[in-house]
DNA sequence: GTATCAAACCAATTACAATTGGTTTCGAGG
DNA sequence: CCTCGAAACCAATTGTAATTGGTTTGATAC
């Protein structure tokens, strides 16, 4: 406390007391990119490692805020939100099945309501995608595409947006998870005609339906991730 | 059917025959980008509208696909994650309270099943809050709170994640949809018996309830957007 | 030895020119 | 007139060089 404050005011106090004056002298506007650190050392007579720790100083205090790339401004920072990008590292697949298993019915049930023949039939042609695929990496390509195909028919860019984190996030934690790749999925594979009741209900407008048979099949789904993978192609 | 088909073979299919023949010869792996469509052209001898009419009908086929800055690839497109971090330039306000309408109903009702006494706690402050706030901006500020704080008690860090993700979205979006700050919210406020239902039927561990609560509210949220600022705070 | 500072180095970011698919314009040739 | 093609133009994207805050190194002075 006493300690840091009487080092900082015998180390650099001079520079942060000039730094404070430069400051109050211009009169920045927040927000107001000040010229970089080399410049400004030069600018002030000082060394940068001296200007560094002034600033380090005031960006404690709050007064300003720095980033790499950027540079330095005045204000406090801007918040930051998305953490999307490292959410992996926080979350674990149960919580990224349960996630599923509450937004997907919901946007089956919205491509119900928004869907046309064009992203119908795209579905359509996943689903076969996924009957003559010959490996597992195959038929999960397809898989994708057709639960992405029904993001799509929502007609609603966030949603599908929001989508794609989804399935990023899933890809990043589930990744590693490697199964059999020898083997390729029985012709009576459960997701078969989950598949196909999805894509029924979605034609025929049964907004409950979509997302009733979405809902069923993210659970058969989870019941087979617990299961064994020798187990899974039985 | 035959129309456009034969429309394109008598227009260019030499071209297209002659871009197959290429396409062949070369045996390019998948996801190989092509040469640009000047170069090709010229390479081909062919003009680059004739190349364009062949590229095109490739693409209707699957078995290339195009985009602009990128190029001409082989093989099927991969999917875009289309990022959170420019999406706001890409919806709108409608789409944005669509997608509020679909989603936060099923925090609510996840928020239900796993809030704890805390959580519950932490939303009768932001409550509070409201009631409290002087000026519109202040009242937004708890609001906003309220709604995270519903997302929290899910207990679920991907899909508090994802509610983050879209309300930073929302208010990039809004954003500068400013209203007039000299008034503040009327006492009788739709919002306050509105959200008194939501955290009683969450504290009732009342899913469906919390669900419906949530979206009659939005929907309210929804239809006073609609309202001429003046109006808003009759 | 130790403290100090300039210089070099690093990773993140920006600025800008070059390239790409998509579209329009315009003139030559029928 | 109409068609066709080359060129110009457009917006999206990529690649590259330059810039920035953050860190390390190494020589100099005491």
């Amino acid at each position: 406390m006493a300690d840091d404050t009487q080092e900082i005011e015998e180390g650099n106090g001079a520079t942060l007391v000039q730094l404070r004056a430069w400051l109050t002298r211009h009169n920045f506007p927040p927000d107001t990119r000040l010229p970089a650190e080399r410049e400004l050392s030069e600018q002030l007579g000082v060394s940068r490692a001296d200007l560094r720790k002034a600033l380090a100083t005031l960006e404690a205090e709050g007064q300003l805020w720095r980033h790499v790339g950027k540079g330095t401004f005045t204000g406090s920072r801007a918040i930051e939100v998305l953490s999307l990008a490292e959410i992996d590292r926080e979350t674990n697949p149960a919580e990224v099945m349960r996630t599923r298993l509450l937004i997907e019915p919901i946007i089956a049930r919205e491509a119900a309501l928004n869907a046309t023949s064009r992203h119908v039939e795209a579905m359509h042609r996943c689903i076969q995608r996924t009957h003559r695929a010959g490996t597992w990496r195959q038929y999960e390509a397809a898989d994708n595409e057709f639960h992405r195909c029904i993001a799509e028919a929502t007609d609603n860019r966030l949603l599908l947006a929001l989508f794609d984190a989804l399935n990023a996030v899933r890809r990043a934690v589930v990744w590693g998870l490697l199964r059999s790749s020898s083997d390729r999925p029985p012709h009576d594979h459960h997701s078969f005609a989950e598949h196909d009741l999805i894509i029924a209900a979605i034609e025929q407008r049964d907004l409950d339906g979509a997302s009733r048979a979405m809902y069923q099949h993210l659970r058969q789904v989870e019941r087979h991730l617990m299961e064994a993978p020798e187990v899974r192609s039985r």
